[in-house]
This record gives C-alpha cells, sequence and structure tokens, in this order.
DNA sequence: CAACGATTAGAATGTCAACTCTAAAAATGG
DNA sequence: CCATTTTTAGAGTTGACATTCTAATCGTTG
C-alpha cells in the first residue's frame, strides 16, 4: 500500500506479500479492506515513529537537529527518492474518503509533533534554545514543512526541496538560540 | 478526481460530472483514462497558477506575502479543509504510478516555483528584500512548506498548520529584509 | 483419541469499472 | 441537398476485485 496506495493494492496483492494462498485467512483477521487499511495507519505511524524518536529523544544541540535532518534526507535517498512519507502518502489518499483513517492519521501526527515538540524542549532546558521560543508552533510547523518536503521529494525524484525546507526552518529555529 | 482521487472516479462519475451521456463521447476525445488524468493534471495546474499569479505578481511588500498567505488560508477555509492542494492531490497518488504524470506535476511545480520566485525577485529590486538572499532556495522552501500546510489542513481539517509554516517561512524571509 | 474451536483451502459470486462496437444522428462542405 | 466526416447513443464485452461459502485441516483440551 505504500508502494502502490491503497486503491492500487488488491487482496491478491497482500495475500502474496502476506505469503497466504487463500482469502479466507484475510477475512478471518479482518472484517474488510477498510478494517486492514486502519491496521496499515496503525503499523506505518509505529514505523515512522520507531525511526523518528531515537533521534529526536537525544536533541540537545543544533547539531543534532542537523544529524535528523540528515538522517530524513539519507533516508530518501536511499529509496530512491520513491514512496513519500508513509503516512503522509496514506493522508493525501484517505483524509478526504474515510473518516476513521483521517481521525487516526491526525492522531498519528499529533504523536510525531509531540516527539519533535519534546526534543525542542529539551533543548530549551539545556538552554540551546530561548525559553521564549514557542515549542509547540515550531514543532508543528517543522513537521508541516517535512511533510511538504516528503511530497516534493518523491514528485521531484530529488531530495532538493526538502533540504531546502528543513534548512529554512532549522534558521528559523535557529533565530531563537541564545548567545 | 480533485475530490474522490482518481483511482476513485469512475467513468460514469466523469460522464455525470460533464453533463453527458454516452462513455463513446469521452473514448472519442480521449484515448484512455490515463489521458484524460494528463489533461486533469493540465487543467488543475492552470488553475492554481491562475488563482497564484495574481497575488504573485505584485509582491513588492511584506504585507502583500501576507495577504497572499491570507487568500492561501481563506481558500482553505472555504473549502473546509477538504481536498487539500489540486496539485499535491494528484502528485501524491501519482507520482510513483504513472511516469508521465510525475513528470508533468514537477513541471507544475516548477511552474509555482517560478511564480514565487519571481515574486521575491520584484521585492529585492524594490528593495525590500535584501540582494543576498537566494530567491530560488526561498521561493523552493516557501512551495514545499505550503505543500507540507495544504496536506496537512487536509488531514486535520484546521488551517493551524499551515499558518504555523507559512508564517516560519515568511519569518524566515523577513531575516533577510534590510534595516 | 475424541470432540471442539480455530484456521485454512479454494472455488464461486456479484458487482463494478474500463473500454469497445455498431449504428444512428448531427454537422460540414461542395 | 447530397456526400462525407464528426459526434453521439447505448448496448455489450471483458476482466478484475472485494467478499463469501463450504468444506477440509489443524491444534488443543478433556
Amino acid at each position: 500500500m505504500y508502494e502502490q496506495g491503497v486503491a492500487g493494492t488488491s487482496t491478491e496483492d497482500i495475500l502474496a506479500a502476506a505469503q497466504v494462498t487463500s482469502p479466507s485467512q484475510l477475512y478471518h483477521y479482518f472484517a474488510d479492506k477498510k478494517s486492514l487499511v486502519q491496521a496499515v495507519i496503525e503499523y506505518q505511524t509505529e514505523h515512522v515513529l520507531g525511526f523518528q524518536r531515537p533521534l529526536l529523544q537525544r536533541l540537545d544541540s543544533f547539531e543534532a537537529l542537523e544529524a535528523w535532518r540528515d538522517a530524513i534526507v539519507q533516508a530518501q535517498h536511499a529509496r530512491r527518492c520513491k514512496g513519500g512519507c508513509p503516512i503522509g502518502s496514506l493522508a493525501a489518499e484517505l483524509s478526504d474518503a474515510d473518516p476513521q483513517a483521517r481521525t487516526r492519521l491526525a492522531a498519528g501526527y499529533a504523536q510525531w509533533e509531540g516527539a519533535i515538540r519534546d526534543g525542542l524542549v529539551s533543548m530549551q532546558e539545556r538552554g540551546e534554545l530561548d525559553e521564549e521560543a514557542d515549542a509547540d508552533d515550531l514543532s508543528l510547523a517543522l513537521l508541516t514543512a517535512l511533510q511538504g518536503g516528503l511530497l516534493m521529494t518523491q514528485t521531484r525524484r530529488d531530495t532538493v526541496a526538502l533540504e531546502a525546507v528543513l534548512n529554512a526552518m532549522i534558521d528559523r529555529i535557529r533565530c531563537h538560540a541564545p548567545t
């Protein structure tokens, strides 16, 4: 579903990917495709946060913030700029069509945003960032910029736009740095 | 297709929207659905640029930049935060699946980016913006941030994230303002 | 080992979507 | 106004896809 989209993934594709022979297995564990998609959203949210949290939890300096940026850019290169964001791709396809999916995707974004905010707050606690900086606002803007960067990466097949937004946002955060 | 996605739009939906009774009409003017989609991409690109250009061509001040931001936020509210970006929605759905579509969408983004850059350059010419500011870089980052903002708007059903990125980017550009 | 629930096969069904075909109507133009 | 091309109707074909059904197998427990 990440590679071909939800609509572009048939039950047969799912069976093949799961190395399973009969659709009855699929329908034994999932009521229908929609509830399987819900599970996919949860799975991808875990996947993304599993990748992001280790990087965000040690946000103690601007170097760490740049390392986070580099890891993301690096990951896109590794998949040859295909695929975009696992959450963002689902969000674009499902937000308008499936209200339950939308709710779950919004929750995933909220978690992600929270992880970024925690990182920025820890930078504030260490004195790397001005106490007056609005961590809520900056984390939301950073995540949003990242979403745009990943979409542009997917369409342009290069990470130039992704690097441009992330650098712009990091520079903006740096405006709030002390000293 | 903007409302339901390309995959979610059937030939019958198209006939109904075009107030046409027979599929033979559709296939008289378009070879297949894929080439119709190509036409949709071109149509939406024109549509977006038609909305953006008037705002971007008179970018002579930060007030004008803020007016651009406000018009976008306003437009999202008008459609109750549904739909996202007409180009971005297609980009997310088609970039990986249809190489021709991807190329055309990337070209659409390039045009849009160019329009933003022209606006920033005109600000430089009027002395509102430092000559040393990298208009290429800023315009790409601004468009990318906007794409993320529109996607987040669609999923969150509010424009908070959109406003946060756009404000962040405008503030960053303001760092390059003289005086 | 018997009985029962959980799991799996695999064929089958019904729906819907993309596209085609034949022929009729409508426009065009000499 | 006739001939030719363009456009439209509308039924029909084909294939794919989500889902279901019956029955078989497997695992577990008394």
